[in-house]
DNA sequence: TTGTACGCGTTATCAT
DNA sequence: ATGATAACGCGTACAA
């Protein structure tokens, strides 16, 4: 077992300074031809690496960004981290991950630790609870310290960042939208019980693209489910006491247990209901009938997030001038599957 | 913006001394009960945290885990990993994720970066290509340098470290055996085009278990698909060429594809072909039929593998003896759904 | 009870 | 061309 080689390690072996060796092996003009090959020479024989750690504490700069998302078994956070890390990775960059479980308290425990020096700079979507107390403290010690922080899909006013996102309201009113246009006119909505940001804003698109034909929000067609259930009694009961022709999902798996129930309860889909789903996993792909879907393009958001705290490190490193905020906005884009027919969009929206 | 506080600070609002400062936070009897509140009133309200980096170049120990893993969308690498950061984060250690995307090169990159002082230790699987050339010199550096080293799933018997497997083998025979009990008779194997020893197991014990059910294998039931294959053009033709009752696939994709694929040809599942796969991911959960699948567990192997690694961890900073590494085979479970009716099981097999 | 000095591994500045 | 010194932030053995 033989322990990392350090510059003192060298500079004893080879009767030199340390300073000497430092530089010799950044290739200085300040060293001679001779000593340099010497140096370089032994470095490379014995493999020599620079200490991560001991740069980081001369530099202020750790090389690593920070993630924190909730989950990372939910398929859009999947796609979002590798998008993150591809990048990263690409530019040097390390990603430690941390899951907060939907938990405020390990968010904030998660990202102080971090905080204290192990990272450049967060990337990541809050977590339910904290969407829900509104308390956003933990977030402002953050950037107020200086530290870049991007939050993306799961974002707040509250805080003054860089932000990615998709347009959720848009996006919700398009697929419903569509709905409408290939003939539907009983719509539901499966959505979530509680305070994510996003679900409210896919029920407020839902809800404009009806007024927009002229149709009323019925209340008895939005079904609200706790955001990881597992019986499917509820839902039973709302497929047995309503009728309605297709059915707006703000996630993946709510759809994909839709469809199986309507087909279990012997409706076709999407002859008898039509469903169209947010987030284009793998489930939707596979699934039989395959999911109609709102890809919400995980793996570019993941991508434009890293860059845009990426630059922010790096200007800050750079003392440049801490350039504005921005939202960027990632277009959706909604795929066409079996469980539900759409005809050509017939307007654009923005 | 407020850069963060360090000890010298408050040793100069406090004009005392710097180490008075350090133990005085620790709570240290050398210091009088008078400065330690004073001090200690003086962090907290400026909220004062020690600097990660600090610590980690002063204690040659970062609490940071190195996790390398050849993919994330894969559902079981994701559960894996969530087991993972799930123990460690529990025990104060944080995971820095590499995703080596099935490439040798990647893999050694960040293996070699994080191993220059970011990381206490790894836990890793292997790149499909790393074991496709069977190099295993960057894993020996590591270990040689006396970082642990656990690795999981995709293993390999030239390095001496800690490893946590399920007994695939094992599985690929019971699942079989399993699939002949229930009185199927031409079991079908879909697996993997290349080198992964796990898909090399299964098939294995898929062997073992037709020849002691007295039955041949036959080489034109197997079929070897490309690892990420999209095209359904080979599978097809196997289908419409041959005739089978039961299908064992090494991966859930494999299964999900085949059956889709089977009802497209207007076979009944599991009345005409039964099908059980690998891997309970979200997908057997959900698809239609629900897919009877062997569980990988992935959660109790990530968890189990951190647990090792950070008992190797804290054991060399304890500089207690290296103990001998050990090999854990993780017991699998076949979930059984719909897409194949088994029957109870005979015999317990080791 | 408090402070000084040193070390972790590296780099940058300033002497020699 | 080479080396000594200080600094990054912290902890600790030792000195006062």
């Amino acid at each position: 077992m033989k322990p990392k080689l350090t510059l003192k390690d060298i500079a004893r072996e080879l009767d030199v300074s340390i300073s000497t060796v430092s530089k010799a092996l950044k290739n200085s003009e300040e060293i001679s031809t001779d000593t340099k090959e010497k140096i370089q020479a032994f470095a490379r024989l014995y493999n020599y690496k620079p200490n991560n750690i001991a740069i980081s504490l001369k530099n202020k700069r750790t090389k690593n960004i920070g993630v924190i998302i909730p989950d990372i078994v939910h398929h859009f956070f999947t796609t979002v981290f590798r998008g993150i890390e591809k990048y990263a990775n690409q530019r040097g960059y390390n990603v430690i991950v941390c899951i907060s479980d939907e938990s405020f308290d390990r968010e904030v425990i998660n990202m102080e630790l971090l905080a204290n020096g192990s990272i450049d700079g967060f990337i990541m979507a809050l977590s339910a609870e904290t969407q829900k107390r509104q308390d956003f403290n933990h977030l402002r010690e953050v950037t107020e310290q200086g530290i870049p922080l991007v939050l993306f899909d799961r974002v707040t006013d509250q805080i003054a960042c860089d932000k990615v996102i998709i347009d959720d309201e848009a996006a919700g009113r398009d697929a419903t939208r569509r709905l409408l246009e290939s003939g539907r006119r009983r719509v539901a909505l499966f959505t979530t019980q509680s305070y994510l940001n996003v679900s409210a804003k896919r029920e407020v698109g839902y809800r404009k693209a009806l007024e927009a034909a002229g149709l009323q929000v019925d209340p008895e067609l939005i079904l609200r489910l706790p955001y990881q259930y597992e019986e499917e009694q509820a839902s039973e009961a709302f497929f047995k006491s309503r009728k309605f022709d297709a059915v707006l999902c703000v996630n993946e798996i709510f759809a994909i247990r839709g469809m199986r129930l309507a087909i279990k309860l012997g409706l076709r889909v999407p002859e008898d209901v039509a469903f169209i789903g947010f987030t284009d996993g793998i489930l939707s792909r596979y699934s039989t009938p395959s999911l109609t879907t709102v890809d919400q393009r995980g793996e570019a958001m993941g991508e434009r997030a890293a860059e845009m705290l990426i630059q922010k490190v790096e200007d800050r490193f750079d003392e440049a001038d801490p350039t504005q905020f921005r939202t960027e906005v990632i277009p959706v884009q909604l795929i066409e599957r079996e469980s539900a027919v759409l005809g050509k969009p017939t307007k654009a929206d923005g």
